[in-house]
DNA sequence: TTCTCATTGCAAATGATTTGCAAAAACAAA
DNA sequence: TTTGTTTTTGCAAATCATTTGCAATGAGAA
């Protein structure tokens, strides 16, 4: 999976801000969780806890600790969970301002990654919750298709 | 999950029909087969192969014949996979003529499911489509929210 | 520095899905 | 209908992502 244009990564998220909001929510800042925080904000793609795990110098963190760090972050609503349906959970990071709604377009012979920005599903998924009388709707949505480079 | 309109199923296939065409594509038309496709006929929902599993007269068919045959009968077409998200595979008859394409509306506590029928999501695919270079650009979309039922 | 509770590493447990292999079943041919 | 060939199945073991029990460790507060 190459570099890509990230539009929402733009402004980087410094480590101490990411850890200060660790610390907000009475959780201790550990080596683990920052080193798991540093890999986030140097890859601004959708990665899995195994793509993590291998990032990090081994021995750093545990697999199962970065699974335990993702549910806490996700919890806090520090990162975003994407499906891209290959059985893998890939996550990252969420800027303070932003709310991470975004879409991705993937390849499925690459798995090339782009960021979608736009979502005018937000109007759909009110009429969708109101028909059916739903509360707090949200959706999935990815894209799949065939890359530029994997057409020639 | 309780039984719900689903507007796709209004005109359920014989079963005649379906393992016509499982011969169509010189595939043998075994017991565990039909037994696999008559569950599928007479529940018109998503449903995982450990519920087809369970659906079935005990020691009809294993398991693992049932993985076989969803991956058969997704490769023929018969069937369309989905994914709530939840770590098993869903799936759902589909029709001769019907492309199968739809999406759910999936309660988050009880799991409820509500089909949605339109998909206006086809523009959006074409442009997403053209701007970046992408081929065969499909997508999938799944809604999740609380259901009315689980909202008293 | 000490105390306490969160956090971690490690290994084992889960759960979905896949696969090797020999036996059983379809179907075509005779 | 009997036989031969090829697919399909059941069963058990293997994978893979993810979770969890537990004792040891480390972070932050007092």
């Amino acid at each position: 999976m190459k570099a890509h244009a990230h539009p929402h990564s733009s402004r980087r998220q410094e480590l101490s801000a990411l850890t200060s909001r660790l610390r907000g929510h009475t959780r201790k800042i550990t080596g683990p969780r920052q080193a798991i925080l540093g890999i986030l904000r140097r890859h601004p793609h959708p990665l899995t806890n195994r793509e993590i795990f291998a990032a990090l110098p081994r021995g750093r963190c545990d697999l199962a600790t970065i699974y335990r760090s993702m549910h806490l972050l996700e919890e806090m609503g520090m990162v975003k969970r994407f499906d891209f349906g290959d059985g893998a959970a890939r996550f990252e990071l969420v800027g303070e301002d932003d709310d991470g709604h975004h879409h991705h377009l993937v390849c499925m012979r690459c798995a090339e990654v782009v960021e979608i920005e736009e979502c005018s599903i937000r109007e759909l998924e009110e009429q969708i919750a109101a028909r059916n009388g739903f509360a707090t709707v949200t959706h999935k949505l990815e894209f799949f298709g065939i890359c530029p480079r994997c057409q020639r």
